[in-house]
DNA sequence: TATTTAATTAAAGTATACAATTTACACATG
DNA sequence: CATGTGTAAATTGTATACTTTAATTAAATA
């Protein structure tokens, strides 16, 4: 079957709870929102094409009013960008973009980081999690599961912002992430993976040292090295090549 | 009249565009978010406060959808919570939500101008402008105008965002301005404005030297004195009480 | 009386229907 | 032939109607 769009965790129809989690209710536009950033990770949408929101709502077996709300969503957080009557389309990439995006994500890691470590939160406990996180990345390395690897490291940094406890800040990268998540998923890694677990091992170790300048270097350096060399707009011109066959282009 | 929300700049009446501006649609979700905002910063709905769809939407004599897709965004951008299908309510304002929102602000701001430097955006045309928009401070501190001392000050601090030319960050900042306009509107200034007006000057200074470590330290003991002093639970308490009357409490 | 259960109500979530705007293309006009 | 103008198609913006969920109140049972 052709690859198409689809919900991401839990079909549309509902599903009993398996023990005693959150459960708390997830709403159609959030499911959108997902199918969406999934399905552009996985270079099914490419940045800059055009997104219609009847088709999207076909798609996804909706009707128009979610699809509608969660691409306003995705609009205020920069994944998509709209012009009133004209259209929706999936952010455009450029090198610009990628280091402006970069720029501001080592701005909140550090940030964070620098909290985290004025709370005392760099010993003990929680650099075991984030070590441990770490191993997770290596185990994907070592099953050479690229995608694995990525949603592992996304967690790592994740963890560390989560340390500073500041609320705004977390919700703020989880945008970056996000964004970041449909360029990594598009792009190949620019080093090898074992030379990736390393970095954080060696982040890791900074952090626990507590020198907030260090951190902020260390931080800095490492997640610059990783996607600053890829020439994204190569890949992306590839791929649309590729997949001309569906081809809703411009 | 009783106070109402009400649309801010131009009726949901078309009219034509004096001159030859930018001419682009503004559509309904667009004012009802400014309405809401404005609405906030003066008070009319506080912190906490649930907001009914339909109510709103009557009161700006629209329908429910534009309405609901403005309180999504609001939601993604963390001026209003939401609960699936209990309800919406502007976020309420904590003293540590002040300190984060502050914190945050402060690494962009700091990345903005370091960036800016590195530029070399910090002389000439560029410090010119900013120095007039400070004048504009200064005169509202004149005329004893506290609401457009606060819109020269977000200006100025806007302005320097941009001088780093990175439309992530100005995003982000623009977030982070549209909370902490609610947050000023309620709260009287910490300092008297001739003050803060001296600061913003010092502020320039620094900024032409170059130096950005200095420049770190002066944005980040400034906006931290503006507000951090002020017992907003307190003046959110009165302000309650003060409008009891129509009083939508929790 | 206290507690549980059913029924009512209010409001959010979703779907459908309609209006406004843009774009593309054909056609006329110089 | 170039240029402008008008009409039709597609797509977004908006409004209305319906469904589902949550909360409140009333009834019933112990």
């Amino acid at each position: 079957m052709p690859p198409s769009l689809h919900f991401v965790d839990p079909p549309p129809t509902l599903m009993p709870a398996p023990g005693f989690v959150k459960l708390q209710p997830r709403t159609l536009v959030h499911q959108v929102i997902d199918a969406l950033v999934a399905g552009a990770s996985e270079g099914l949408i490419l940045p800059g094409d055009r997104i219609v929101e009847a088709d999207l709502a076909l798609q996804l077996g909706v009707s128009r009013v979610p699809v509608r709300e969660a691409l306003r969503v995705l609009e205020s957080q920069g994944v998509v960008v709209n012009e009133p009557y004209k259209g929706i389309r999936l952010t455009p990439v450029t090198p610009e973009r990628i280091d402006q995006l970069i720029e501001v994500r080592v701005a909140l890691e550090t940030t964070a980081a620098k909290h985290a470590i004025r709370r005392g939160f760099n010993t003990g406990s929680h650099i075991d999690s984030l070590a441990s996180l770490v191993q997770e990345m290596a185990s994907m390395a070592a099953r050479n599961d690229v995608f694995g690897f990525a949603t592992a490291d996304t967690n790592f940094h994740r963890a560390l912002c989560a340390l500073a406890g500041n609320a705004v800040l977390t919700d703020m990268w989880e945008m970056l992430a996000r964004q970041m998540t449909i360029i990594f998923g598009l792009s190949t890694l620019g080093k090898p993976m074992a030379a990736i677990v390393d970095e954080h091992l060696r982040l890791i170790e900074v952090f626990r040292s507590g020198d907030a300048a260090d951190m902020a270097r260390e931080i800095e350096d490492h997640i610059d090295v990783q996607i600053h060399k890829v020439d994204i707009e190569n890949i992306i011109e590839q791929r649309r090549s590729q997949t001309a066959k569906i081809a809703n282009s411009r």
